[in-house]
DNA sequence: ACGATATTGAACAGGTTGTTCATTATTGTT
DNA sequence: AACAATAATGAACAACCTGTTCAATATCGT
């Protein structure tokens, strides 16, 4: 059984096309069953063999589709951060919709109020992913993908090293921690304050500082 | 051979008296072991036979002394946050009296200054610990303990919540985040600034904004 | 020198991983 | 409906790692 036959997407290059159903019926179970197991117990205690007795699946397909497990909770992370990215452009353009016809402010959604809400909804699944659990290079690649926003978001609004002001990376990545920081805080906390309102902390304490009078988003 | 005869510190309770140099030795051995391993490989990829095998010591020995790979990195790494509390309350003292005596400032040192150079000084060992490669637990005790020196420190000047101003741990929270952010960015990027550059930076992005006129240390 | 205690090393069971392969089931396509 | 292609199965397997046990030995503190 080689492995560019099943599945070129995840085990090899980029030929992406969803062929067969049971190949995405297989996929689909085993990402289920970790997602589940994941609400259940820490990552590092869960084997192969919890998930494929999860998702009825054999072994060897198991291997068929995935190198291991982290290649599977890989797999499975970026799925959801595609599915974030989608809600989050859909906002974006709701929100320039409405700066442009005039709408006030409090219709208008910021971009990191949005993550703070989405981890909210989600907080079993974020607690799992990011908190005390939480794999180190999960985190990682979590904070990356929001240092990435953040970056591109600030190089279009930052006049640039001038001085001694911090260069645009130091920046972004002190931002970025302080916001990762305060959302684990807060959902190891179990969600001590609303959403809004640890927003407008991260904005007043990470961001405001930076910006001065720049209006947000 | 019992548990409680052979370590009662690392093993058990609180009695600790390091009485048998067969024990001191043994735990030397094992924590010099894997402080070398480490600065070879991740620690991850680091087996108890190999820290045995470096450190010439017997496997049951091994277990007599540490229930796991993690309590032996979680000994060693106490050890070393130790050594630093130790040198760094040096240092405040230091500070204190040279502060008495009127000195000028370039002879203080900040504390966070002292952290970023301590993290040059071994920052090979730094990466190990609490860079890509490292496990998240280990992140989270380090950025723990420095949360909790900002915490006491703060506590005495922060005058308080009053108005919407954010409470005392939301503040401890980004900053120690934006901290530990940096000094991890600086030392996966190898070190690219400066020590007093990177602390000034992250004074200015962090510490002013909440601090406002107050004097730093 | 002596009793107490730590170390040794081999052996062991139990668990996990990743692979193999012949057989079976399902798929997409005429 | 039939066909060839291909995915899933499940059992078996070697390899590795873990943590424990125990009798023999070495080293310690006094």
């Amino acid at each position: 059984m080689e492995v560019s036959t099943q599945n070129p997407t995840l085990k090899n290059g980029d030929e992406n096309k969803l062929k067969d159903r049971r190949i995405r019926r297989t996929q689909q179970l085993l990402m289920a069953a970790l997602e589940e197991l994941l609400l259940e117990k820490a990552y590092t205690d869960i084997t192969v063999q919890d998930i494929i007795d999860r998702a009825n699946v054999g072994r060897s397909t198991f291997y068929a589709h995935f190198l291991d497990k982290d290649h599977l909770l890989k797999s499975y992370f970026e799925k959801l951060r595609d599915k974030f990215d989608e809600q989050f452009q859909r906002i974006r353009h709701k929100n320039r919709q409405a700066q442009l016809k005039g709408y006030p402010d409090e219709i208008r959604v910021e971009g990191t109020l949005f993550l703070f809400q989405h981890a909210q909804s989600n907080h079993r699944l974020y607690k799992a992913l990011i908190g005390k659990d939480g794999e180190a290079w999960v985190i990682r690649q979590f904070q990356d993908s929001f240092t990435e926003l953040l970056r591109q978001h600030m190089s279009q609004i930052w006049p640039g090293e001038q001085g001694g002001e911090a260069p645009l990376e130091i920046l972004v990545q002190s931002m970025a921690s302080s916001m990762i920081g305060l959302l684990v805080w807060w959902l190891e906390h179990d969600l001590p304050y609303s959403a809004e309102q640890i927003n407008q902390w991260f904005h007043r304490l990470a961001v405001q500082p930076v910006l001065g009078e720049l209006s947000p988003d």
